[in-house]
RNA sequence: GGUCGCAUAGCUCAGUCCGGUUAGAGCGCCUGCCUCACAUGCAGGAAGUCCCUGGUUCGAGUCCAGGUGUGACCA
């Protein structure tokens, strides 16, 4: 067996895996289902799919142990803005227009870019180690996610759900698109308020206003102010004469004036601004557009009309200015509202588009979440949730794109009348006349809200269906609740009406070492694909599960890939130490019925005490905690104590050796399959060089079941043994290394009558070679020159004389006196204390005694030990 | 402005829900070792005002209130 090389089997295991279908569902035991978070077609694999796919698989492969049948569903995203941008850029390099292109050539060319480049990230997720099930892959615009999505907006249509509709809606002018409001991010920018003075149309004076969009006047249809205002309350009623255009509008009183804000004075342009929209319906005011979907100015604009936005605020407020209204322009922070997929400056436009009411359907998920139905993990992303769905307005789900679901509606032209249908209409239901398609498709989210049901068959009815859903359990990052999470709640009980899981577990972001995002302009990624490269990806899985604490975000240094690679590389190289040490004839991976050496049990019980907290870790999604117990039981527990034990035991006699080397290769067999979810590949590969015999008949460790330990292996007086032993060979280490002996020096050993010391001896081998002792001596008066410790409250002193320095051997027992008796004067204290031993719990005043008693036994040992040493010191 | 987090060793973080060992880990640091699985290692060690103030309690890193700092989301 080479060193520990990733690269070169782990390709080699997933190929296997693959091809066994070991990731397909098992045909019996209780389903466990998980539908994958399709990434975008046009995306690379990240660190927060790392993450995210980790944390599944994890939970898959764990299950598919336990017993279950296990449905992981895989799939990709069509992305409508994304994927239409970079089909449109590579357009742009051959110098052809879209438009030129047509919708057909377009849709061509988009499908063609998806068969060449839509495959990336699935292909990469795959060297993650990812046990999905490929031959159930979906993306949302298969022919049977299309026939879903038509499914489900014919029938919320027909349910009065979904209706075309003038609003204003947020555009996007680089994108030429409506986006919904969650797809609008806000940015705080510098910018400008802007005091204008509108003349009063009766008498003289003026009204002065503030405005961060100069621009936009040429639109204004009113000028608000609070009721209360005594400052405007007489004005109320009459008009002002807007500037440039001459227009004269209203003043009108609306309580959602901020009297703080600039004048009090508002200027209302209900087409260009999301509150003054609503205030133009509560007063029923003219609504007029002035800049159309290129982001220019419109014929509404009059003169300014063709001008692009910027140019045009340059222009009015030159003109402002001219005509002397512009009072000042003061400096001012505001929010402006961007494009999620492209940061442009959203303008909010009136336009016709498609609306879902979701308001019923929210309130549904609500009640659902009220009965338990689902729950979120962490538990505190439900009151996000919450508070986002007693809110939630109308979803606007038509996009001005070519890349997507086609909106199934269709209008003659003739009569006006709509048809939205299943099947493609031929005429016109009620004039036969001819018939015009809508242009639009529909927001790419509409589809993937409908992905828990419609991958697995819906609106068909499937055997994957009616067996894997509703899914077990969704794994996300919290930046989709939103967008993805809450529309699947919705759609589920619309079209379901089930919950589309049991569990939402919510993980955080992966950040770079010092917290910031990473981000390509920061230039701070790091890549998954290099890191699996460099360090396989065991290693990665491992950190990245390892650093995954819930509600926290995951900090990823490169140190800590290392410090995992080390681990895995601990791994190897103790089967390594397994296989060499296998004889001929125990080619067995069984653990012993019933061992007889105290280690052997030991260890055993160590295992299922690991396999438990494991376990417990894993059902509460802790998996931080899972990968900590892993790393502390295999690192600290089987290697650095059970495997130096072993050399000892298996250099004993042939009873001996036979029952170690079957302890050892089935305890290791135990750790592989324990670690298995986290580290599939390495374990996967050691798994294979292990004795067939218990294994369980499984071809592959994937398959393998979650370790079981009976109730006997759990050995509390192996535990108390074993771990004195491991005390007192510590003390005997400590004493060595502070005296700075050669550990190619043999000590003695001397240990005060008592159980400790009856343990010792009856380990006596095993602590003579783990502690490089020569000679065991039990005795109530341990010979002078000697440097004193207490180990499970056992005085026990090894002779230092020849090595020692003695002012040294003073120094160290005086601090180890200081630390022990700053202890005990705590202890102390509290026993003194009435009420304490009034109030408090008997076993907590036990274990307080307890803990003063071997304190005072400490210091007094450590007390005379010091005054031999000075003793010593006094007469050289 | 509203909401929700977070603050513990030099760094990154567990532990706090449910109060009671000597507050842990990884990395880094210091000392000694190439000991026959592993120097990607072994053994040992140093290192903490658990953000501040007050409260509850026999007892607070943990519960409560207020404050400071900091982050995210929503508007």
């Amino acid at each position: 067996m080479a060193g520990y090389d990733p690269t070169s089997f782990e390709e080699k295991w997933y190929e296997r895996w693959a091809g066994e279908g070991a990731f397909e569902p098992a045909a019996d035991g209780e389903p466990y289902s998980i539908v994958i978070p399709p990434p975008n077609i046009t995306g690379s694999l990240h660190m927060g799919h790392a993450l995210n796919n980790t944390l599944q698989d994890i939970l898959v492969r764990y299950q598919r142990m336990k017993g279950r049948s296990v449905l992981w569903v895989p799939g990709t995203d069509h992305a409508g803005i994304a994927t239409q941008n970079v089909v449109e850029r590579q357009l742009l390099e051959e110098k052809i227009d879209r438009n030129e292109l047509g919708r057909e050539g377009f849709e061509e060319r988009t499908w063609k870019w998806k068969a060449e480049s839509g495959g990336t990230i699935t292909r990469q997720l795959r060297r993650l180690g990812v046990s999905c099930d490929w031959s159930r892959e979906r993306f949302t615009l298969d022919e049977g996610l299309s026939q879903a999505v038509r499914e489900v907006f014919v029938t919320l249509y027909e349910r009065g759900l979904i209706k075309r509709d003038r609003y204003l809606t947020n555009w996007c002018p680089r994108c030429g698109t409506a986006l919904s409001d969650i797809e609008v991010e806000h940015e705080e920018r510098d910018g400008h308020l802007w005091h204008i003075r509108y003349p009063l149309e009766k008498g003289d004076g003026a009204l002065e206003v503030a405005t961060t969009r100069p621009e936009t006047m040429l639109g204004d249809t009113a000028v608000a102010v609070h009721p209360d205002d005594e400052r405007y309350t007489k004005l109320i009623g009459s008009g002002v004469v807007l500037p440039i255009t001459g227009r004269v509008i209203p003043i009108i009183a609306d309580n959602h004036v901020d009297r703080e804000f600039g004048t009090g004075a508002l200027k209302v342009t209900p087409a260009h601004h999301h509150d003054d929209y609503e205030m133009g319906r509560r007063h029923d005011l003219e609504m007029i557009s002035v800049m159309n979907n290129e982001g220019c100015m419109s014929e509404g604009a009059g003169e300014f009309a063709g001008m692009d936005i910027a140019s045009c605020r340059e222009a009015v407020v030159e003109r402002l200015r001219a005509e002397g209204v512009l009072v000042k322009i003061d400096e001012h922070r505001l929010s402006v509202g961007t494009c999620y997929r492209c940061h442009e400056t959203v303008e909010p436009l009136l336009s016709e588009q498609w609306f879902m009411e979701v308001r019923d359907l929210a309130d549904r998920t609500l009640q659902a979440l009220d009965r338990g139905e689902t729950r979120f993990v962490p538990a505190h992303w439900e009151k996000t949730y919450r508070a986002w769905m007693e809110n939630i307005r109308p979803w606007c789900v038509s996009r001005q794109l070519w890349w997507g679901h086609r909106i199934p509606a269709w209008y003659c032209d003739g009569c006006g009348e709509i048809t939205v249908a299943r099947e493609d209409p031929a005429e016109c239901t009620s004039c036969k006349g001819e018939l015009r398609r809508d242009e639009d498709v529909l927001d790419t989210w509409f589809s993937s809200a409908l992905w828990p049901f419609s991958t697995l068959g819906w609106p068909g009815s499937s055997e994957d269906l009616a067996r894997f859903y509703p899914t077990s359990t969704l794994v996300t990052g919290f930046d989709i609740i939103f967008f993805w999470v809450a529309r699947m709640m919705m759609m589920s009980l619309a079209f379901m009406d089930e919950v589309p899981f049991a569990d939402v577990y919510i993980h955080a972001l992966v950040r770079d070492e010092q917290g910031r995002k990473m981000s390509k302009s920061v230039g701070n990624v790091i890549d998954p694909l290099d890191i699996i490269d460099e360090y396989g990806a065991d290693a990665l899985r491992f950190t990245l599960t390892a650093l995954a604490a819930m509600g926290r975000d995951v900090r990823l240094a490169g140190d800590r890939i290392t410090g995992y690679r080390n681990f895995i590389n601990k791994v190897w190289n103790a089967a390594r130490y397994v296989e060499i040490n296998r004889g001929e004839g125990d080619a067995t991976s069984c653990l012993p019925e019933s061992p007889r050496l105290v280690a052997n049990r030991w260890i055993r019980s160590r295992l299922a005490a690991a396999v438990s907290e494991v376990e417990e870790a894993l059902d509460g999604y802790r998996f931080n905690d899972a990968a900590s117990v892993l790393y502390r039981f295999t690192w600290h527990e089987f290697c650095d104590w059970y495997i130096e034990i072993s050399k000892v035991l298996l250099a004993g006699d042939e009873a001996d050796r036979a029952e170690t080397s079957a302890t050892l290769n089935g305890v290791f067999e135990q750790v592989l399959r324990l670690l298995h979810p986290v580290v599939p590949f390495v374990t996967e590969e050691l798994w294979q060089g292990l004795p067939a015999d218990g294994r369980g008949g499984a071809d592959f460790v994937m398959q393998a079941a979650w370790p079981e330990p009976q109730a006997s292996w759990d050995d509390p007086g192996a535990d108390h043994e074993i771990g004195t032993i491991i005390e007192v060979l510590r003390a005997v280490r400590n004493i060595r290394a502070e005296m700075n002996i050669s550990p190619s020096v043999e000590l003695g050993l001397y240990l005060q009558p008592g159980e400790v010391a009856e343990l010792v001896e009856s380990n006596s081998a095993l602590v003579q070679r783990l502690g490089r002792v020569a000679t065991i001596t039990v005795s109530a008066d341990p010979p002078p020159g000697v440097a004193t410790a207490v180990a499970a409250g056992c005085e026990l002193s090894v002779p230092v004389l020849d090595h020692v320095d003695i002012g040294a051997e003073v120094d160290r027992l005086t601090r180890e006196i200081s630390r022990v008796e700053k202890d005990l004067q705590v202890t102390e204290r509290k026993l003194a204390n009435e009420s304490f031993m009034d109030k408090a719990p008997p076993e907590v005043i036990d274990k307080t005694r307890a803990r003063a008693d071997s304190g005072r036994l400490e210091r007094d040992t450590l007390q005379r030990g010091l005054e031999r040493m000075r003793g010593l010191g006094d007469s050289p």
